[in-house]
DNA sequence: ATTTAACAATTGAACGTTCATTCGGGTGCA
DNA sequence: TGCACCCGAATGAACGTTCAATTGTTAAAT
């Protein structure tokens, strides 16, 4: 009764994405999904043949919605200021579609990223990202540290910093976000040039 | 038929525990939680009132465990080295204890973690993270920044860093770990002492 | 020392519900 | 006429929870 924008699938994506945030994987019957979308149970498996697929396609989908996001913008900008925009253009997203991060969080640290983790596909996000710090590295402006490190600090410091200020754990939020960028490039900036 | 060891209820916790890594919340059964456990499904009744409640037992316990473990410590050692030792000491514990690890980092980014959110008993962990840093930042050691951000910078790169580790996506885990501590203690220490 | 009684722990079959999935039929468009 | 899209009641398996019955334990009473 809620979504009646977009075409059904999308729809159903929509409403899947909000109930499994609200409920959880388990607790979002197949019923509810289609109930939420304006369709018919039935008519979820005629586009996905079954929950897990549903699941898996949706994940996906949010990932790569995300992904153009964060990578919109002019090539030519000096380095360390793509550095700051790609940081604070994935925390914006983030903030602004809590459900599609908490939904992807979700997902990670669950089983069911094992049904896909092993597929060769090279994800187009992780792929833009290690170009972006191998440039960096190259060009002597980062420290010429492994891959694996800055990701886990970039990213991992962009979804920390997302999780406190949607659990409302985090007043000041502008201040505290300029504060954590501007600290993991002072680690991994290159001291020396 | 497996774990015999302790106390039936912790037989319970750690069958949940694995279990679940396993399955997910849901795609694990109590009737399997209790096979695994060696007891009858009745029996977890008698320990918890719920299944819901049984999850949200075994996420206390294992938070309290990791706690115990990294702040374990002797008090006097310098500032810098204490900073160095509990991050290390977090990987080391979330390494040697994945199911643990998963099992928080599942329950953190799903429905239930609202369910003990609102709860003000302040969280032991958190307040010992608190005045460490508090610590540092009076006596000039560290930057004078929000304790969110620091929380965000030093428990997110561990986080994400044993992620990597545990997908196998990253080899060379000591030299991959000991840039990133190392990273992040350049990027919060005070450049001007 | 033995009996007794109360209570805690344990069992697993049975119950009732919920839910993913199926299916037979309907509609509109090429 | 065929095909894609859509419906929602029906199906059947799975699951959380209950419960009546059994066993184990503890400690007061004899």
């Amino acid at each position: 009764m809620n979504v009646q924008l977009l075409n059904k699938k999308e729809a159903i994506f929509e409403s899947t994405l909000k109930l499994i945030n609200e409920y959880g994987f388990h607790g979002t019957p197949m019923s509810q999904i289609a109930a939420h979308a304006n369709v018919a149970t039935g008519t979820i498996y005629h586009y996905f043949s079954s929950k897990d697929e549903l699941i898996l396609e949706l994940f996906k989908y949010c990932r790569e919605k995300t992904n153009e996001h964060i990578f919109d913008f002019k090539e030519d900008l000096p380095y360390k200021e793509r550095f700051f925009y790609i940081w604070n253009r994935l925390v914006d997203y983030y903030i602004a579609h809590k459900e599609t991060f908490w939904f992807i969080e979700q997902f990670y640290s669950s089983p069911y990223y094992e049904l896909i983790k092993q597929k060769k596909t090279t994800y187009y996000g992780v792929d833009k990202m290690h170009l972006f710090f191998e440039e960096g590295i190259k060009s002597g402006i980062l420290r010429n540290v492994s891959f694996y490190t800055l990701i886990s600090i970039y990213i991992g410091s962009a979804t920390s910093h997302v999780k406190m200020v949607t659990y409302g754990f985090c007043k000041m939020q502008a201040k505290g976000r300029a504060e954590l960028i501007e600290i993991i490039w002072n680690g991994v900036k290159n001291q020396y040039q």
